[in-house]
DNA sequence: ACTATCTTTGCAAAGGTTTTCAATTTTGAC
DNA sequence: GTCAAAATTGAAAACCTTTGCAAAGATAGT
């Protein structure tokens, strides 16, 4: 079924085919109507890549997301899709981004792929320069990502270090002061973001940062909040809040706590990060901040696909809010300070 | 960067790069070590349009999912993709399957893109006929879904007919007796077949099968398990024990029964399926059938590279085990049967 | 009626690779 | 040293579309 076809039995020249499919204004009314009557009754589709050879475009977008595991990024995908699709481009989504060899395998794949763009989601598990090889492949990227130094690819990005504030800030001023962090994986750009913030907000409210409060676990894995949360149990004195870096984390340590017979919140208080569903439907309901993953992946891919039509677009980097979000994980501390 | 280039400087012509990349068997050792060197060194790819044109291969598989809101759709998009990666091909997944328009862009997409082969996992959305479209493209097709009837593409699937005896029956040798349904999406496939697999059962065991107790909600939301389990509250008599026809659902009606001041499972017994990570994180730990959603999506993506490298293989269907889950969300009847 | 402008159409080149076929070179056996 | 077979290479066709350019036709203004 060639353009060929279409043409013979249209009686015009492929010429005007091909014209009354991408440029209809270019062609005359009538012609234009009984050819494309013809494509559609005969299911004619244009070869993609004959058409790709002379165009350069693929209208495919690459997704890299570290994993599905984690709801946040099964709504990223499935925001970021709904929109491109609407828009006439597909999505190819890359997970399970675990090793510096698996990345590398994903880039050779995007590069030998040619796509049109790359929305790089949270990806930055490489501490240093891990985008550089996907910026290398000089098509437009953008990253969901807290990037500030980079100066050639759009970010949009929670600012999850005022994020990081006031989840502290909420356990501070609910009187806790021994407060115990679970981090995330320590690779992760994003982890060394939020310790950051979260050091630094503690020694604002002057607080003492106990090594053995610190402690980290695996993003993906709630089974890895239960481990970590155990590691903090062994710690005399407990703590009696807890802030992990996201809510597979903090799901995990209170199931931890209660398995150890302890009660969350009166002797441990628990705040998480992302506001994935799950955290409304355990008991109790888990206290965290929320994220905006839907919006923030249809606003990628916005940004990117305008990136794509003007590539003279300056970059841009856009900042969204965070939002605490408090049910009952959390309560004052009443216990005496032994400070 | 073309093939030209680099046969220039290797002082062959193209004809032997292109085997050098693609039959280096047929090129002589030495040769072929100076072009891959160079095609190394200038970090040459080959053109995708210009090879699919004349292969009309595009070394992508698209995944057809009804969303990624459901972790069991995340699992299995991810396991398709590290198999597919692992051997070379992209996938496209299409996600948010909520209407038949969009149904129809899903297909329109693929077909325009020409894709090497298709996973259809749990797409039932439309009772029948819906992947005649999809079948019409004329690649290979692995369904993730029950499809006895069908002859003309390869399925795998969990057993859940039995699934859903095993759970019921579960429920009756612990003496419950007024048994009630959540169902799901009432246009699914996967809905209608667990459902008459329920009253087959409950039949079966001469179990009452109560008008009031068939509730259905959305499987891809929690909400939507609150809302079914509120109207079973509303029934009176109420039921002892609850099959919900997945998790998402199950925890929305864990949550429903503790918020109305009753107990899990000592007022009303719980089991759902699929067994989400989030059932063990949940109090009480919810007892479900496991499908093993990693396995089926890789060896879905095994069959269909099968396929796909010998269009003559035979349909196969395969039929996997399911596994009752036990945790604390069932216990014992003991009240006494008005029935 | 004539010119200038605008609309509509077709021709042909170009895009980069794979693969068939034939030609050439190398190898091995006698 | 000769011949047949095997290994290696290159030329050229084919894959299907888009688009620049030019020609032809239509329209409008004078």
């Amino acid at each position: 079924m060639d353009i060929r076809e279409i043409a013979k039995k249209a009686g015009v020249s492929i010429s005007t085919v091909s014209r009354a499919i991408n440029q209809p204004h270019l062609v005359n009314k009538k012609t234009r109507g009984k050819i494309l009557a013809i494509v559609k009754e005969s299911g004619y589709v244009p070869n993609p890549f004959a058409r790709g050879l002379l165009t350069g475009k693929t209208s495919t977008i690459a997704l890299v997301v570290p994993t599905l595991k984690n709801p946040i990024f099964g709504e990223t995908a499935e925001g970021a899709e709904s929109y491109l699709s609407f828009h006439g481009y597909s999505l190819i989504t890359y997970s399970s981004l675990a090793s510096m060899e698996r990345y590398q395998t994903i880039v050779d794949n995007i590069r030998s792929r040619k796509v049109d763009g790359i929305i790089l989601a949270g990806s930055g598990i490489f501490q240093r320069g891990y985008q550089e090889p996907l910026e290398d492949i000089n098509v437009p990227i953008v990253a969901i990502e807290y990037l500030p130094g980079n100066t050639t690819m759009s970010c949009i990005y929670v600012d999850d270090i005022t994020g990081v504030k006031m989840a502290l800030e909420h356990l501070i001023f609910l009187n806790h002061r021994r407060i115990a962090l679970i981090a995330g994986n320590p690779g992760m750009i994003v982890t060394k973001r939020r310790l950051e913030a979260a050091y630094k907000t503690l020694e604002f409210y002057n607080i003492d940062i106990k090594e053995e409060y610190l402690v980290s676990g695996l993003y993906a894995h709630m089974e890895s909040g239960y481990t970590a949360m155990e590691k903090l149990l062994a710690v005399d004195p407990l703590p009696t809040a807890v802030f992990a870096f996201n809510d597979m984390l903090a799901i995990g340590a209170i199931k931890c706590i209660k398995d150890k017979g302890l009660s969350v919140p009166h002797d441990i208080s628990i705040i998480g990060f992302d506001n994935i569903p799950t955290g409304g439907y355990i008991s109790p309901g888990l206290t965290t901040i929320n994220q905006p993953c839907l919006d923030i992946a249809e606003k990628a891919a916005k940004m990117l696909l305008e990136q794509i039509a003007k590539p003279a677009t300056s970059v841009r980097k856009i900042l969204l809010p965070c939002e605490l979000i408090i049910r009952g994980s959390t309560s004052e501390n009443r216990k005496k300070q032994v400070s």
